[in-house]
DNA sequence: TTTTGTAACATTGTATACAATTATACGTGT
DNA sequence: ACACGTATAATTGTATACAATGTTACAAAA
């Protein structure tokens, strides 16, 4: 997905940030030309990048006509951390019956750092041992398909959980979770695994509620 | 996605049929010359659909290079089956906490409809409205983001479908399990209708796997 | 005033042309 | 025979030109 195609990832990603920022709103055209001007390149691959953006659901193309931003809610970001939640279950389960010694010492040394950094402060470094545990899991699952989905997913919420996991409350308490939810898979208890890994990411969305980063909004 | 932007649409049905279908395999090479050539159309919409595909994770593209087929293993479809057998267990709970009068009459007919096509041995009916009742348990759960991907893992399963409902019992069986989701949903007991769906996906891997259908492939 | 037809314009859909990159073939030197 | 470099071809990336479709404005008729 990172900028492959060069122009048509770049306009791509830049259409899909505008969109996830606010910058182009619910039912905004999106007129070929424009864009392709205000980004200095071709209407080819503009194309190209709003027919990704139609796939995943992020803008609707009428033929001949237009196209125009779909969006994404606040309600659609719950939807899909409940999706989410769901997903990382079955990913738990199957990080038991598929974990190998290699990624368990990872996964471990993962904690072990998270505990460390947490002590400190260091906020930032658990954001991204936070992504590389869960990262861990999905291969561990050993499944493309729920790799990839899940991968997709994270796209669309890395955004709030960037502003979240910020929080030292939280912070401390993802770790902690990672920490019981790693424990369980050693231990080959699938259903505390399973329930602990569904309810994390339902904490997450708890937290956000909480914090009411997202009242008044849409 | 069915067509829409005609030549475009076209090429892109036509290529993920041939990709499923197992014309192209696994590795092979997708030049973009030859498909336009294949299909009369030029290059442009070649591209565009090709771009999806790579989006769908049927394809690869490695730029200024060529697009490979990644295509779809057995084991792919047993791991989207598991997916969605979690998301249906989540669409049973959220329908339950959405439902409408409206929607409740519509699932009541068609098992009913289904019990009675069952005992005719009317088996095409009974796929369609296998299809009908589980797009109307997503239209119930009230999520436009796991309509989507229910979805989306619906179009990749169809064609097993088609030849797994076929077979008697499992369509029998099929029929009788939604009918006790749809109890359980009825009565409000959601850990109930949440096993039920769940449970009612895997009897199809299971079903599927008995069956031998994909026993030797890939 | 409202409606309707038409012409001009705007926008998308498709094809083609050109540029950039990569693969292939072939010859040369060792 | 083998390795290497260069030229040629093949393929993709991008831009542009043209066609088809839809929108809008405005005038004429009811």
């Amino acid at each position: 997905m990172d900028n492959k195609h060069s122009l048509t990832g770049f306009v791509f990603n830049r259409l899909r940030e505008d969109i996830l920022n606010g910058k182009y709103k619910e039912n905004d055209e999106l007129k070929e030309m424009a864009i392709a001007k205000e980004l200095n390149v071709s209407r080819t691959p503009v194309r190209e990048a709003i027919r990704q953006l139609e796939f995943e659901g992020l803008v609707e193309s009428i033929p001949n006509k237009a196209t125009y931003v779909i969006g994404i809610s606040i309600k659609d970001v719950k939807d899909i951390y409940e999706m989410r939640a769901s997903l990382e279950r079955l990913c738990a389960k199957k990080a038991i019956d598929n974990m190998t010694d290699d990624i368990m010492e990872k996964l471990e040394e993962i904690v072990d750092l998270s505990m460390f950094y947490n002590e400190k402060g260091k906020y930032d470094n658990i954001l991204e041992l936070d992504n590389r545990f869960h990262e861990l899991l999905y291969e561990a699952a050993n499944s493309k398909m729920l790799r990839h989905t899940l991968s997709d997913f994270h796209h669309y919420l890395q955004r709030i959980r960037h502003t979240t996991l910020s929080g030292e409350t939280r912070a401390k308490q993802a770790v902690c979770e990672h920490r019981d939810i790693l424990e369980a898979i050693k231990s080959k208890d699938t259903d505390r695994a399973m329930m602990l890994a569904e309810q994390h990411i339902i904490n997450s969305i708890n937290n956000i509620e909480r914090l009411g980063l997202w009242t008044g909004e849409q």
